[in-house]
DNA sequence: TGGCAGAATCGACACAGTGTCGATTTTGGT
DNA sequence: ACCAAAATCGACACTGTGTCGATTCTGCCA
């Protein structure tokens, strides 16, 4: 025991199921894909797969679980912030396409799929982000930042995210990412600030 | 043969499994519903539902095909017209509302169901509805009626849309028609004319 | 009115996918 | 070398889909 145990081989088939689950995500919808696709890509009998998984959707879920953090992380300095202040906000949209980027496929689906636990997920995402961004509204509307504008708060930030989701969602892939940014940061500023 | 013939059994029995379908889309995703489901609600059994469609998905095709045409017409006069005119803007919006608010359950499930082929009445409809609003955009723009943005016409008309579908298609029971219709008035001028 | 063609109905079948169980093999620590 | 826990798998039961062919119903017209 004079080094720490690597993982067991357990754990790597479990790794093999996520990788297999990832590569097979950015061709397929979830609905289209076997259990035993699942495990075959992952070298194990259909099975064994329910060793590691209760279902499919687990799998995806366990793929999402981590997304849901970073891309909660990526919004922080916008959000936690005040004001009009572009440059955070860019920034803060050029991580949020660069990880849509790397995780198209998945992020897709997540964000359209109608799966039941899907739906959750996401809803339990969007919540949270829209109550974060109506709060960020609220502090700019006191501090006479922002026009009190003849929209309440909570729908302003339900509008945000989701023009941001669907654009994200519907892009294509020869969309250009500076576009898209540069979109995005225009129309937030643009309902939030005015002019 | 004094009068014309009435429906035969058959276009009854049609009518009746649109019947069901649309009943039990008010309540349950068209995933989790079961052809035998679908043929029970009707009176007849699952294998004589394949008489009458190919699939439940037929089935929501079917209940979609007008709704595609009706969705299209109401906003055909904001669409052909032109310049700032809230008023007409905001009929077209009170229509639309009022188009999902009776046909909730099956509008949602279109517009967010990832099944193939939802996707394609959905891409299809979404389509042509960007190009409309594009065109709008540009004439707008050509008149010197609106401001030639920094965001290219199809960019602007695909987030116009897309608000708009997630509003409908997040809109809780409890929401009100008057907030959401105010709201996505004031987004749409605001995004397209400025203050 | 009887009979016949086409409309409509249904049970039985084959198939694909899911999830569970228990029997078996593999593994790693002592 | 042994043994308990980890991992694997085949076989099974179940649910839902879609097809086929045999049967019944319906309206028409000779």
């Amino acid at each position: 025991m004079a080094v720490r145990r690597g993982p067991t081989k357990g754990d790597l088939r479990e790794q093999a199921i996520l990788e297999s689950a990832r590569c097979l995500l950015e061709t397929k919808r979830l609905a289209t894909i076997t259990v035993d696709e699942l495990a075959t890509g992952a070298g194990l009998s259909r099975s064994s797969f329910y060793f590691y998984f209760e279902s499919k959707q687990a799998v995806m879920s366990a793929l999402l679980e981590g997304l849901a953090g970073e891309l909660r992380e990526e919004n922080g300095p916008w959000l936690d912030g005040s004001g009009r202040d572009e440059d955070v906000l860019r920034r803060a949209l050029v991580a949020t396409v660069a990880l849509w980027r790397t995780h198209g496929g998945l992020l897709k689906q997540a964000f359209s799929g109608d799966d039941e636990q899907l739906v959750a997920w996401r809803e339990a995402l969007m919540e949270r982000g829209t109550r974060r961004t109506a709060g960020r509204i609220d502090r700019d509307r006191q501090a006479g930042l922002c026009p009190p504008g003849p929209t309440s708060s909570l729908m302003l930030a339900r509008m945000l995210n989701g023009v941001k989701n669907d654009l994200l969602v519907r892009s294509e892939p020869g969309q250009s990412d500076e576009e898209l940014v540069d979109c995005l940061t225009w129309a937030t500023l643009r309902l939030l600030y005015g002019d």
